[in-house]
DNA sequence: GAGTGGTCTAGACCACACT
DNA sequence: GTGTGGTCTAGACCACTCT
């Protein structure tokens, strides 16, 4: 019995209602005789099994079936050029804008800028096999990335060029639903209040928002995962 | 040193550019010797690294930093009716339509279900403090789930009586926008043509399409998470 | 106080992937 | 073949939390 097998038929039973939900599973000693192994293995079964959301443990109290399974997504974020070369598609960039200003007032406090902040404006777009694919709309904090302000943009797009330069951080992201204005229309080669799929993404390195960036999508686009 | 405090400060290194990117990290034997500690411990802590998508690792090749992170995000996928309690507003829940039929041709091709299979087909909406909060159209597939021709879904929303009745074994979840139609709109209490958030859901037991749900959200709706 | 899970250890063998 | 991670074992001690 390895641990996947004995986590396969501990997942077994709490499907198939041996163990309906809210009921207490055996403890890791019972269930290590029983299964003929050793606790640890047991246990690391046991701990997979809350990662996944099936079962709730408490010290003394045991382990028990959650009553309803909080499941949960994993999605990858690829980089754009994989995306779009993964589908088969040629990949082209295009820089549209490009502009060095104080902070506007919104992103001064969504990002919690200080007053007097320098920011770097980027518009860019991303095509595959031609046709346009994403908007990127990217304001870089120049307090946190100085060296953003003298970075020649029109051929490396911004997110290959942070990802160098902020290898990890902290990341919010979110997902929602905008309507097309004029220029975004323009871009993506839509009609003006189309209905567009935004990607919204905000950056943080050591309590400093690096960037904050919208990327907007035709309305056809899925983001699709399994789990 | 627990495999805490190691993961932690193998973590540290990584960010820190000791060990870059793309870079070699010692051996499994060599880092327990440095901390001290038995070489399972080290192997927990790498074991998480690799799940948070900071380390890649290969029998016999040894454990290197990915290139480029391979981030991935969380979502925690709740009920409808936590999802909304949860923000301190009242939930209340309402059917809208309910009928047993064919499944029409889309949704056929889209299940994978033979000719002539019926399906349960509801609308539903959740509201949050009495405000429409969510759409919900969803199709059961009566061939996988017999039971449900007879259950009485106006006081019961779907979803909640499905997880009680049909494990799952896979789901493929996706994100996009759409455009509301005059029933959408009616319902959500917004214009027709406005833009809307979408999450489609199907639900997969042992090979059979157990439902297929669209879950409907006004513009505004954010799905947040970090990673 | 006592029962449960959380973690660590030292040693062992195995499976894979590179040579 | 050989080096690496993957896993298992048996035993131990600890930390939390319930009574």
């Amino acid at each position: 019995m390895t641990y996947r097998d004995i986590k396969a038929d501990i997942l077994e039973r709490i499907l198939n209602g041996t163990w309906p939900p809210g009921s207490a599973v055996p403890n890791e000693q019972e269930l290590a005789v029983e299964y003929g192994a050793a606790r640890a293995t047991v246990n690391r079964a046991m701990r997979e099994l809350v990662d996944e959301g099936f079962v709730e443990r408490k010290r003394k109290a045991g382990t028990r079936v959650r009553l309803s399974p909080v499941r949960q997504v994993r999605f990858e974020i690829p980089m754009i050029r994989k995306e779009i070369e993964e589908q088969g598609a040629t990949y082209r960039y295009a820089l549209i804008r490009s502009e060095v200003m104080l902070a506007p007032d919104w992103l001064r406090a969504r990002l919690n800028l200080k007053q007097g902040t320098e920011v770097l404006h980027l518009v860019c777009m991303h095509f595959a096999d031609g046709r346009p694919f994403q908007l990127e709309d990217r304001w870089i904090n120049l307090a946190a990335t100085p060296q953003g302000r003298d970075f020649d943009f029109s051929t490396v797009g911004p997110n290959e060029w942070l990802v160098q330069q902020v290898p990890f951080s902290d990341v919010e992201i979110s997902f929602s639903a905008t309507t097309a204005d004029p220029e975004q229309a323009m871009l993506l080669n839509c009609r003006a209040g189309d209905a567009l799929f935004r990607v919204e993404r905000q950056t943080t390195w050591q309590d400093q928002v690096v960037t904050y960036v919208s990327l907007i999508y035709r309305r056809d686009h899925r983001m699709t995962t399994r789990y």
